[in-house]
DNA sequence: CCATTAACATACGGCTTGTATGTGAATTAA
DNA sequence: TTAATTCACATACAAGCCGTATGTTAATGG
C-alpha cells in the first residue's frame, strides 16, 4: 500500500474510533467535532476530507458497528438451519441489542441522523440474513406461509423494541428472561 | 377562565400547531426556532416561557400526537375483547403508524430528542392498552402464557418496524397487505 | 388605585458547523 | 534526478442557532 494511502486509513480509523466512543458517551448532537478531532489528534480539515462532515463520520461508525453485529451473529448461527437454531440466533441478537453502544448508535441517534439510509444499511446486516433464515424454514415446511420479508421485519422490530424495553428497566436480567421467553413463543407460533 | 390564562393557552396552541407542521416538514434539527416563532406570530421569549425550550416544545407535540392516536384506536377497539377485535386494532395501528407525521415525529426524531422519555409517554398511549388487551385474552384462555408486557412490547415493536418498512417502499398498498397478513399470522400464532 | 405578577419581547454571547483557502509532503512523469 | 502535480490535511472565516439575562406591558388582587 502506498504511504499516503496508509496514512489516510490510519487517520480515518482514529477518527472512527474516537467518534464511536464520543457518540456513545455524549450522543450525536452533544458531540462537538472540534473536541472530537482534538482527541483524535487531527483538525476538522481531516474530518471533512475523509468523511464529508459529521453525518458522514456517524455513518461510518454505524457501518462498522453493523458489520460487527453481523459477524457476531454468524458465529452463533453457523450452518444450523433448524427452528431451534433460528430462535437461538434471535435471542443472541436480543443480547447484542441490549448493549449501550448499540442502543445509542443504532436505535437512538441512528434514525434521526441517517433516516431511511439506516434501514438500507442494516437491511444487509440484520434483516436480510433474518429473511433468508425464515425462507429456509418456510421451504422446509416449518414456517407459516406469507411474505418472508414481512416476517423478518416484524421479528426485527419486535427484538429492537424488546431490547429498548429491557435496557430501560431496572432489572435487565428479569426483563430479558421475560422477553426471550415471549419471543420464543412468538417465533414458535409462526412455525407450523 | 381568566383572561391572561386564556391568552397563554392560545399562544401555546399556536406554537404547538406551527411546531408540529414544521417538525414534520423539515425535521427537528433543521427547524429553526426563530422562523417557527415568526410564523406563529410570537418571539422566542414566548417559547421559552411556555415550553422551556426547543425540546419542551417538541415533547408537547409528541404528547398531542400520542393522545390523538390513542383516541383513534379507542374508536376502533371499542369494547370488543375478542381476538379478532385485537387483530383489527393492531392493523389500524399499522395504518396510523404509516402516516408521515407519525413516522417523522414518533419514530425518526422522537427517540433522539426525548430518548427514554418517549417510551414513557407512549407507554401510556400505546403499549399499556395493548398489554391490557393481551391480558384480557390471556385470562379468557385465548393467549399463550407468559409476561403480558413482554408480549405487548414485542408486538408494538413489530408494528413500528413494519410501518417503517411499508412507508419506505415504493408500493405502500402491497407492503401493507403483506405486513398485515404476516402480523395477523403472528398474533394468531400467539393464541392457544 | 396601586403594587405585584405573569406573559411575553429584546438584546446579547457563545458555541458549532460548513466552506474556502493555504501548505507541505508524497507521487509521478519527463 | 528533478520539476510539476496531486493529495491529505491544516487554518481562517462566516453564518446560524440556541439559551439566558434583562426589559416591558398588561392583567390581577387587595
Amino acid at each position: 500500500m502506498k504511504l499516503r494511502e496508509q496514512k489516510k486509513v490510519e487517520t480515518s480509523a482514529r477518527l472512527i474510533a474516537t467518534a464511536r466512543r464520543r457518540f456513545v458517551e455524549r450522543g450525536y448532537v452533544s458531540t462537538s467535532m472540534d473536541g472530537l478531532c482534538a482527541e483524535a489528534g487531527v483538525t476538522r480539515g481531516a474530518l471533512y476530507h475523509n468523511f464529508g462532515g459529521k453525518e458522514g463520520l456517524f455513518e461510518a461508525v454505524v457501518r462498522q458497528m453493523d458489520r460487527e453485529i453481523g459477524e457476531r451473529l454468524l458465529t452463533v448461527s453457523g450452518d444450523d438451519d433448524s427452528l431451534a437454531g433460528f430462535i437461538k440466533t434471535c435471542v443472541t441478537y436480543l443480547e447484542i441489542a441490549i448493549e449501550p453502544d448499540v442502543q445509542q448508535i443504532m436505535f437512538k441517534d441512528g434514525p434521526a441522523v441517517l433516516g431511511q439510509r439506516l434501514r438500507q444499511i442494516d437491511q444487509e446486516g440484520s434483516i436480510e440474513p433474518l429473511r433468508e433464515a425464515i425462507n429456509v424454514l418456510q421451504t422446509t415446511n416449518v414456517w407459516k406461509s406469507g411474505d418472508t420479508m414481512a416476517y423478518a421485519v416484524l421479528i426485527n422490530g419486535a427484538m429492537i423494541d424488546a431490547a429498548l424495553w429491557i435496557a430501560n428497566g431496572d432489572n435487565n436480567a428479569r426483563r430479558f428472561n421475560k422477553a426471550s421467553e415471549a419471543l420464543t413463543n412468538l417465533i414458535e407460533g409462526l412455525s407450523v
